[in-house]
Formats: C-alpha cells, sequence, structure tokens
DNA sequence: TGTCTATTGACCAGATCGGTCATTAGAGTT
DNA sequence: AACTCTAATGACCGATCTGGTCAATAGACA
C-alpha cells in the first residue's frame, strides 16, 4: 500500500523529511528562523529556551513554527543537523595540499568568517550544544556533534609540515596559542563586525588585521 | 532619637547594612549560598535565574533566602559588590616595583586562581554582568563594575618596562595574544581542576604548566 | 467566485515565577 | 522541664510564562 494508491498530486520538487514544510519556505525567511532559534538556544540552552521568544525574533506566528516543526526538540535537532552539515562542508574544503597551517587555518577562519555573516552564531550554538545540559537532547548531540568535532579537528592538523618550527619548541602548546590567538580575535571581530555596514570592506580589513597578529606568532614559531 | 534610647540589646558584634542577616550567617554558608547565586546568574542572566534553582543548590529554604536578602534584585546587587571588592583586593595588591609584564601577570593570575578555589565563577560573574541586558540592574552594572575593569586594566599595565620587548614588535597585539593565551589556558586549567582532589598539587602543576607557555611568548617577544 | 493551503493568535492546562508567612526546630536560659 | 526567642522551613499566593493546539482568516491561483 501507500506509494502505489496513485495520489500524484505532489509531482513538484518538494521535499520529504520531516522537515517537508520548513525546507519549502523561501530561503530568507528560513535563515531568519534559525538565525532567531539559534540566537534564543545559546543564549538560554534547550529546557530555558522559549519557543514564544524565538517566533517573536523570527516575525512569525506561534502556528507557524509549530507547523514547520512538530516540536521545540524537533526544531533543536534540525538546528543541529544543519549546523554540522555547515562544518562538514567547511571540512570538506580543507585543502591538504597546504601543509603551512598559519595558511590552512587562514584559510579555514575565512570560510567560517564567510559563514558568520549569514548565520552569526552558528558556530557559538554548536559549542553550546556540546555543553548542553539537558536530558532531553543530551543524547542525540553526543551522536551527532561530538564525532564532528574528532573528524574536524583531526582533518585540521592532517599532513601539516611539522619541519618548519623552530627546533626545541613545543609545537603542541605552539599551536594551542595559535588556536586561543584565533578565537580571541574572532570574537573581537565579531564585536567590532556591528559597526561596519559594508561587509566586505569588514572582511579585508579583518583578513589584514589577522595577517599581522598570524605574522608575530609566524616569526616566533618558526625557524 | 535612636541611638540614645537605651536599646542595648544588640552589643555583640553584629554587622548593620542591609546585607546584616546575611552577614551574621557562617562564612561556610555564605559562601555557598554565593556559589549557588553566581552560577545560575551566571547561566541563565538576571531575569531567567531561578530563586527556586538558587535555594536548591545552596541547599536553603526559600524563606530563608529571602530573609536574607529581600528581593532577588537585593541579592544580586549583593553579589555585583562583593565580586567587585574581590578585584578591587587583587587590584590593590598589584607591586608596581615588578615591572616585567610576565611576572607581573603570573602574579595576578596565580591570585585569580587561588580566589577561582573558593568562588569558582566570580569572575565569569562579573563578565557575564557587563553584558547584561536586563533593565532592572542595568543601571547599577554600568555604576559598580564599568568602573572597577576600567580601573584595574590600567593598573595591571602601569609601569611596566615596555623597553624589554623586541624591535619592531607590536607591543600592543603582543599583549593581546599574551591575554587570549592566558585567558584559553585558564579556561582549560578550570576544566581540568575538577579531576584533582588535591588543590595545592594542582595549583603547583598548573603554575608550572603555564611556565613553559610562558616562556615560549618571552623568547619570541622580548629581545 | 470557489478552492486550497499558509498563516495567524487566542487559548489550553500545567509549570514556574518572585515573594509571603504561619509554623516548626533548636539553641540558650532558668 | 518549661519557657523564650530566633533561625529555618515549605506550603502557598496570584501572576506570568510554558510548549503546543486549532478554529478562523488571509492570500495565492484557477
Amino acid at each position: 500500500m501507500g506509494d502505489q494508491c496513485g495520489q500524484s498530486r505532489f509531482n513538484r520538487k518538494e521535499i520529504f523529511t520531516i522537515y517537508s514544510k520548513f525546507l519549502n519556505l523561501q530561503t530568507e525567511k528560513q535563515q531568519e528562523i534559525i538565525n532567531a532559534a539559534i540566537m534564543e538556544f545559546v543564549q538560554s540552552g534547550f529546557d530555558r529556551a522559549s519557543t514564544n521568544e524565538i517566533v517573536k525574533r523570527a516575525n512569525i506566528s506561534k502556528g507557524s513554527l509549530f507547523n514547520y516543526f512538530n516540536s521545540k526538540k524537533e526544531l533543536y535537532v534540525y538546528l543541529i543537523e544543519y549546523s554540522t552539515q555547515i562544518i562538514e562542508g567547511i571540512v570538506e574544503q580543507i585543502d591538504l595540499n597546504e601543509t603551512d597551517i598559519f595558511k590552512r587555518i587562514e584559510n579555514i577562519g575565512l570560510k567560517k568568517l564567510h559563514i558568520q555573516q549569514r548565520f552569526p552564531q552558528v558556530f557559538d550554538f554548536l559549542l553550546a550544544a556540546t555543553e548542553e545540559e539537558s536530558v532531553e537532547v543530551k543524547e542525540i548531540i553526543k551522536q551527532k556533534v561530538d564525532p564532528i568535532y574528532e573528524k574536524s579537528t583531526k582533518k585540521m592538523y592532517d599532513q601539516i609540515d611539522y619541519s618548519k618550527f623552530r627546533e626545541g619548541l613545543d609545537v603542541e602548546k605552539a599551536i594551542e596559542i595559535l588556536n586561543w590567538t584565533m578565537f580571541g580575535f574572532g570574537e573581537k571581530g565579531l564585536k567590532e563586525i556591528n559597526t561596519f555596514e559594508n561587509i566586505s570592506e569588514f572582511g579585508e580589513q579583518y583578513l589584514r588585521e589577522w595577517e599581522s597578529y598570524s605574522k608575530i606568532l609566524k616569526d616566533s614559531f618558526y625557524k
């Protein structure tokens, strides 16, 4: 039964998942909802996040939200899947032929920046998810998020040319410093991004400023 | 009237502020309440923080909490005052004769670590407060927290010997890197601190590990 | 005009909110 | 043991907010 019953009413390019209704929305509206929901989940965690708050920020009605997603949990799971796909997209694009860690990290950072312009808090969301404590979603996070983190950090440092580092330097610690510096610089950038109107202008200035931090570390870490 | 009326019932060492009842508690109990409240406020912000949750974590009854403090806001304000006093205590102890920035920062970091053993989230609390958006407490935060931050960062870099830095190095950026590294290292330490039983043992190992990060940066920043 | 779907927001029962207060527990005094 | 006095309790309050529902409406297309 089922398929054969000849109801061919849906022969347009509709998508058949539990998220069909949401995915058939206009892309802009989808993004608005994604960002509103992510913002709320980042700020409050799963349990305390309010669907009322989400619909307000997304400028849709309560009914619509629960038309697109059957429950708060389903919405959350969708966001997890969507965000991890973004990360996977970045990981796939990592160029293993680039063996210089500074350049490789710079490339990844640029891609992150690019994505953050459309989804300002995706990465915060995934980071918050790893520390989420709600029993209702903890299991699913462990399944979907943790593996991605492992996989991505693995590929990030794959085939890096460590011979460029100065002798006697603790390379592992040096890379930690590099990461903390990137993180700090990224945070600083996010605070400044709102003051810019022209985003690509910001992007250029951001890149140039990063290069000066990068140079400081490269001068001291490399031979 | 008032004092002269001869009611000398309170001639023991009681403290007369709006916080009298709380301050006459045993120190341990005070700390338990402070930590429980801070944890909740850090996690949820002022508006969403639940007094029910606080009393649960502090192992006291709802009635007691509102006996010690007349309202949630009064509790919050007390915590702000208490936390800023801690920062002020640290700032006062800064030794201006120590003009080496690595050593000075190391001293401050040790003091912070010491305090974090009793109040694990005080610094997070003050950081969160600067980003608090609740109208009910925003004004008071601006009054009490912001000036402390200014004052402390000022004194932190006062009379530092910048001539030790390599020529051609952007000192400002170098110090930013140093700060980000400290922050990242501190975060890493907080996650490890729970795995230790002996706290002073952790303190020693922590200090030694920091020195190796510090050395990496010193070697590259200094002449 | 009629058909059909997308969107709405009033509404639900249940949970939680900050805060109160009559009651109890327990230490100290006689 | 009886009395005093304070510290601590948790059931309880009205108000607000929760995730979720659904009859009613708006709007696109025929």
